[in-house]
Order: structure tokens, then C-alpha cells, then sequence
DNA sequence: CTATACAGTGAACGATGTTCACGGTCAAAC
DNA sequence: GTTTGACCGTGAACATCGTTCACTGTATAG
């Protein structure tokens, strides 16, 4: 790590008082690899969210012309692809075997909707691509131990594990931090919008007007664990049909 | 409609012989409205996808250069905004009300994901916005009357609300014609892929190896329906909560 | 010691969203 | 009936983006 450079300066080494080269820029070269790629590219998503991700952005922060990325990567998309499983590497998969197999899941839903709002717009991405890397399939196998061992039959299990996932995904993707656009977030905001509501024509919104100010009320949290809570009650409704009527 | 332009010539109308004005031309002047944006922004999308909607696209097919189009909208993201709410208008939200709120909603909803399908690209974008315009409010006020007359608690028929459409939203998006990239479609690449899941250590992925061809299965439709009929129950069984616990 | 594979450079290409001074046309005001 | 002014589309430019490519130096293998 720390070798010099003699042949950098010139010829021999006898003159260093005059002109040092510079150590640390020397260290750059070759040291770029697919890995630092993903681990800046994740760290300028944390920070400005996917949308501040440039090839360029994540050259310079990395100390190098954009061109030199390709070397690592064939395309941007490729690069989504490699930050995308690296996070999906975040979740922790472990599951408590002496929970019930809806407790299991459920608690791994909330680990994967975590990971993901760590990291804005990541969501979004993986929305467009099947779950195939390497990590996204350990994760659908996590998600598909409990219910496979649970006994469900096989279609049901595929779909119990679609249902959850993609909600899941889906509800990451709401969230009102990775786009900051067009979404309500400050308090102050949201109680014009329930004052807007209020002022509907009742007539023709009575529903809206009446429930309107809980629709868009600040509870995503118990938004997503309801919302499970329900998804999951209804499987378990299919699992075991004692009155199944229609 | 055909109003012609004496003027355009120059003077009078006495030589129409030897050069006649491009009639047609002028019609396209003063023509360029709000509306034709939209529509016509619309048609690229219903061929190429959102992606292939681009400001200087969609202006050489008004026969226009790009910068016209801020004479008639702010910014693309204003555009997107006028071009959601054309297809949210273009669910039909009417009730038959001789049916139970759940068959109500269940058909709102199929009705809902088959507009979106029809616009590819489009459900991707309405996920990053707040439902507030003229037609968005309508479809909420749509979804929500039958639960609200059901007589479903007001949170928990706003939780109910924000499942089905945030899932229906979820769901259309992840429709394989739209990006068209990473997803498996063909059934070549279908056989290909459950080869491989076979192929996986047994031991490390015992559930995907077990149901992985059911997971990824060709059965979109079923899946839709089976998991709104899923989401639902589970909100009935919330509703009426006979043996309740936990 | 020489040859070769390779990583990073610098510059360019094409496409994107957006802006702005300019000019022409239509409709209202005097 | 002439003039004024608002409005709409033009043409050109700017900044940024992803991506490509000939070139150059370095490190390693023969």
C-alpha cells in the first residue's frame, strides 16, 4: 500500500525536497472496481436520492473522467442492476422459527420495507426488473420458507409470496421522501389539503368529504402495518376455508 | 371548420390559379391547444410507452418546434400531471349498486388496472403523486362510497381505500409491456428460467426450488384477481371480527 | 528486457428538457 | 379604419445527460 512511485518524479530519487509527486493521487489508479462503484453510487443515492445519480456525478466522486466507468460497468442500467441487489444484501433474512409462519413474514416485509426507505428511489427500480439476482432470489426464498413449510399448497404460497412482496414494494415506492415532488408532506400542507376537502361539494363527494382528512393522514406506519395485517388475515381466511362460502 | 384565408395570398382573390396558399398549413396555427397536447402525447404513449414521450417528439408530431409546447404547459412534469388525469377520466366509475361493496370495489378496481394497462408506462408515474386531480379525487370518491356506506369505520374504510388502490396501482405497474426490459415475457425465456430454478442448491433454496415455477408463472390475470379476492376477504374479516384474536 | 493486456484520459456525439429574443398574426381600443 | 397590444410559434442556444472511441501510460507476463 505504501509503495513509492520512484519513476515518477524522473530518474533517481534524489530530490524530493524540490518536488514531492503527489503520493496520494498515485493510489487512485487501479484501484477503481466494480465494488467502489456501487458502494459511492449507493452513497450519493443516501444523500440525494436516485435521481442525483449521474455518470458523472459518480465519476468525479470517485476522481476520474465518466468514460472510465464503462471499464466496470457496460451501462448505467447495469449499474442499477448491481445496486440493486447490493441493497437488497441489506435485508436480514434470518427468521425466527418459533413465530408463526404470518409472524415470520410479516417481519421480514418490515425489515425489506426498511432497507428499501433507506435508500430513496430505490424502490422504484426494482419495481421495473424481476427478482432474479442473486439476493433478490435468497430474499423470495426467505419469503417463501415460511409459507412452503406452513403447508400451503403450492399456488397459494406463489401467490401469498406476490402479494406480500409486491405490496410491499409498493408501498416503498409511495414513499413521500424519495421523489419530493408532488407529495404531501409538511403538516402545514396537509391541513389546507383537509381543508380543501372539507370544502368539496358534499353532493357530489359525500365520501370524500367524510373520510377524506383519514385518507391522507399522516400514518404510514400504521398504514403499512395494518394494511399487512389485513393482507395476511385474508391468506390465512383461504388457508384454512371453514365457512368459505363464494 | 372551413373557413378559408383570403387574406393569406396577399391582397384579393384573384389569382388562386397560379399559387394557392398550403390551406392546410394555417389551419395549424392558433390551433395548438392544452388538449391536443395531451391527446396527442397519449397516442405516442399508447405506441412507444412513456419513454418514447419526449418534448421534441411530441412537438414534430404537432408539427411545432419544441419550445411551443411551454406556450401550453409549464414543464413536462405538468404534462404528466394533464396526461394522468385523461386516464384516470377514462375509468368508467359508475356502481351497480344491487351488489355487495366488496363485488363494487373488486370491479372498480379491474376497471382501474385495465385502464392503466392500456397507457404503459403510466402507472409508474401516477405512483409518484398524490391522487388530488379533478379525476383522481372522482376515482377515490368512487372507491371509497361503498365502503362508506357499508358502513365501515372511518379509518379503517380509509385504510381499505389506500390497500385496494395502492395495490391495484402496483400491480399495473409492474406489467410486463411496459418498460420491457428486465422482465421475463416470452415463453422461451419462461421455460429457460424455471430450468433454472430447478437447477438452484436444494439445500440453500429449498422453497424456490419447490415453487418457483409457480412464482413465476404466466398468470396475471389470476393473480390479480385471486389476491384483490384475498385483500378484500381480509378486510371483511376485519369488519366483522367473530373469533377476533390476535 | 520486451510485448501485451488493460485502466483511465480527453474529447466528442447525439439526445434530452428548458429558456429567450424575435417576428408575425389576430382581436380589441381609439 | 387604423393602431396598439396580447399572444403564439420560431429559431437558436444552453446545460446536462449516457455513451463511444482513439490514445497513452502503466503493470504484468513471457
Amino acid at each position: 500500500m505504501a509503495d513509492q512511485q520512484h519513476t515518477a518524479g524522473g530518474s533517481g530519487g534524489s530530490r524530493p525536497l524540490w518536488f514531492t509527486p503527489p503520493d496520494g493521487e498515485q493510489d487512485r489508479r487501479r484501484t477503481l472496481t466494480r465494488e467502489r462503484l456501487v458502494a459511492e453510487a449507493l452513497a450519493v443515492i443516501s444523500t440525494g436520492g436516485v435521481e442525483a445519480l449521474s455518470m458523472r456525478a459518480l465519476a468525479t466522486r470517485l476522481g476520474v473522467v465518466p468514460g472510465a466507468l464503462y471499464r466496470h460497468v457496460r451501462s448505467k442500467e447495469q449499474l442499477y442492476d448491481l445496486i440493486l441487489d447490493s441493497v437488497l444484501a441489506e435485508v436480514d433474512r434470518q427468521a425466527d422459527h418459533s413465530l408463526t409462519w404470518a409472524a415470520q413474514v410479516t417481519a421480514l416485509a418490515h425489515r425489506l420495507r426498511a432497507v428499501l426507505e433507506q435508500h430513496p428511489g430505490i424502490a422504484a427500480l426494482l419495481k421495473t426488473r424481476d427478482p432474479l439476482s442473486p439476493h433478490s432470489l435468497a430474499l423470495a426464498e426467505a419469503f417463501l420458507a415460511p409459507l412452503h413449510a406452513a403447508g400451503l399448497p403450492e399456488r397459494q404460497a406463489a401467490l401469498a409470496f406476490h402479494l406480500i412482496y409486491d405490496y410491499t414494494l409498493g408501498f416503498a415506492l409511495s414513499d413521500p421522501t424519495s421523489p419530493s415532488e408532488q407529495r404531501i408532506q409538511d403538516p402545514a400542507t396537509r391541513r389546507e389539503l383537509h381543508a380543501f376537502l372539507r370544502s368539496l361539494p358534499i353532493d357530489r363527494f359525500p365520501a370524500l368529504t367524510a373520510l377524506g382528512e383519514h385518507v391522507w393522514a399522516d400514518n404510514r406506519d400504521e398504514r403499512f402495518t395494518s394494511s399487512l395485517h389485513t393482507l395476511i388475515s385474508g391468506l390465512q381466511a383461504a388457508h384454512r376455508p371453514h365457512q368459505a362460502g363464494q
